[in-house]
DNA sequence: AACCATTGTTCTCATTTTGAGAACTATCAT
DNA sequence: ATGATAGTTCTCAAAATGAGAACAATGGTT
């Protein structure tokens, strides 16, 4: 094993925590990584990490080697892509994680078309609507919806996640009629959370509807389902009702109000050259869907 | 292997001028060589080197690479010094060309000297007089006495390199007196090349001796025995003939005129970055020798 | 204080990688 | 046309490396 691999395991060592979760992440066993971090520190004659079996620590000299470490493996990566970029189709693979609605519904064809422009590109895509840990996990690219949280992530915004209310023509010839936001609380709202929502009306003026939901799902599509049925009024983003917005199944109700946007975003790990192939994925979709998708246009 | 041995390699192809030379001098097999460039670039999946079995150039992509590889590597030797470094004794091996005359009479002690300092350091002498291409060769070090040339190497520079004119006082005794310049002529000078010398007055002018050898040898001992053995006046560096001058077995000639001092200068790679045991040994030598050596002082 | 779970280390062995060397191919000089 | 030289390919032995078992050390829990 070289030199740039060793510091490659002695990074991922200190950034996992542990040589065991750093040997699960590597698929190595940890006798290997055991070995090879002892190896290293020999040649080097330094103690990069004090560890008993409970806890460690960077040393000094581990804490400069480190370091300068990721620098150097930034700089190789770097070298290594632009070279590889040098007149070439993009090879290789993306691990991806992709949210169950937003990913079955509308970046499962994006990737699609994507991978047919780029033959010699593999993915591995991950539906999961749980929170991974990109680093961890292997990702070299995950995709969030909403407001990114403190987080030492880097991201860029793939696209705007506008949320309407809306409800079967049926269901709202069956109630009463909803001329303003105070008409709601009487009304059955089918949402994601329990909790309640903000609206804003036509003069910009915020307004809390605090109506409890006779159901409440964390999958937009049942949700949708169920306001097509005449269960209530579904308040759910427009990449999973467009479709129902314009076949007339559903209809929106307050259309002059609006919903503070959310936004999709695609994360990657910090500090890191990005490689070219990842740049290339983001920026595609960034052209593919922008801040004014086509599930907007219904 | 590791990717930055490749690189190491791949540079080192480039240096060496094939891959045939090379190999010699990495002590691997061409084929081994040829195999792993070839795994390099199917790696990077971009030509490198374009080659035929008799000439060989940089791709554009390869240009690119080595001179960032260049970087990359020195980058990674320096941290690994600066590591090594941390309270840590010298080791490893320095391979240095030295001189014979020079090297035998006063290099070896201070070698052996610098080397019982740091018992884990090995060093490979290679004595000669030959101008070793230091690169090709693999030293370390390598010590040059005289002028540099146009040069791509670095130097530092060791001590100074006095020469004087000197006899026995039974060959001055039995040949005519010598009073000033003009008197040389008419003397046997026994000196390393037959071709005229120039040699300064008190007032600092100059004066070029016009005189022929009787013998002539690329031999500053055996020139010596010649002079103490009444042969002649040898035109000699101090720092062979001065326990000679001590023992009154030679006697300083025209002691008023001067000759230009060259020096003595530890050579070494050039754009790379100076391992500590290197610049370890030139500091020690620098102070153990320095402007004003030992041989003198006579 | 005893016990258990977890992490790291060491050892053995199978598998994989790597280099040596022979044989071959291609190119250029004579 | 021939020979010398450099690079490539192939085979096989040697070296390196990782897996997994067994063991040691540590800290938390009871």
């Amino acid at each position: 094993m070289g030199k740039l691999e060793n510091m490659r395991l002695f990074v991922r060592v200190i950034e996992a925590g542990s040589i065991t979760k750093a040997a699960e992440q590597l698929n190595l066993a940890k006798s290997a990584v055991s070995k090879r971090l002892a190896d290293l520190e020999e040649e080097l004659g330094s103690k990069l990490i004090n560890r008993t079996t409970r806890t460690s620590s960077l040393t000094e000299a581990g804490a400069n080697y480190y370091q300068r470490s990721l620098l150097i493996i930034d700089e190789v990566d770097e070298l290594d892509a632009n070279t590889k970029d040098s007149g070439r189709e993009l090879a290789g693979n993306l691990k991806l994680s992709v949210p169950l609605s937003f990913g079955l519904a509308h970046l499962n064809t994006a990737l699609d078309e994507f991978a047919k422009l780029h033959p010699d590109l593999t993915m591995e895509i991950d539906f999961s609507d749980r929170h991974v840990d990109i680093v961890d996990e292997g990702f070299d690219l995950a995709f969030r919806i909403g407001d990114l949280k403190n987080s030492s992530l880097q991201a860029r915004k793939i696209t705007r996640i506008n949320h309407v209310l809306c409800a079967s023509p049926d269901y709202l010839k069956a109630n009463n009629a909803i001329v303003d936001h105070t008409d709601l609380p009487g009304h059955s709202i089918l949402k994601y959370k329990n909790q309640p929502f903000t609206i804003f009306d036509e003069h910009g003026k915020s307004h809390s509807i605090l109506s409890s939901s006779k159901i409440s799902a964390n999958n937009g599509d049942f949700l949708t389902q169920l306001a097509i049925s005449g269960h209530g009024i579904a308040l759910e983003p427009t990449f999973i009702v467009w479709q129902a917005l314009k076949a007339k199944q559903l209809t929106l109700v307050l259309s002059n109000y609006s919903i503070a946007p959310m936004h999709a975003y695609a994360v990657y790990p910090p500090n890191r050259y990005l490689p070219i192939k990842t740049r290339t994925l983001i920026d595609f979709l960034v052209a593919r869907f922008g801040d004014n998708p086509y599930w907007d246009k219904y």
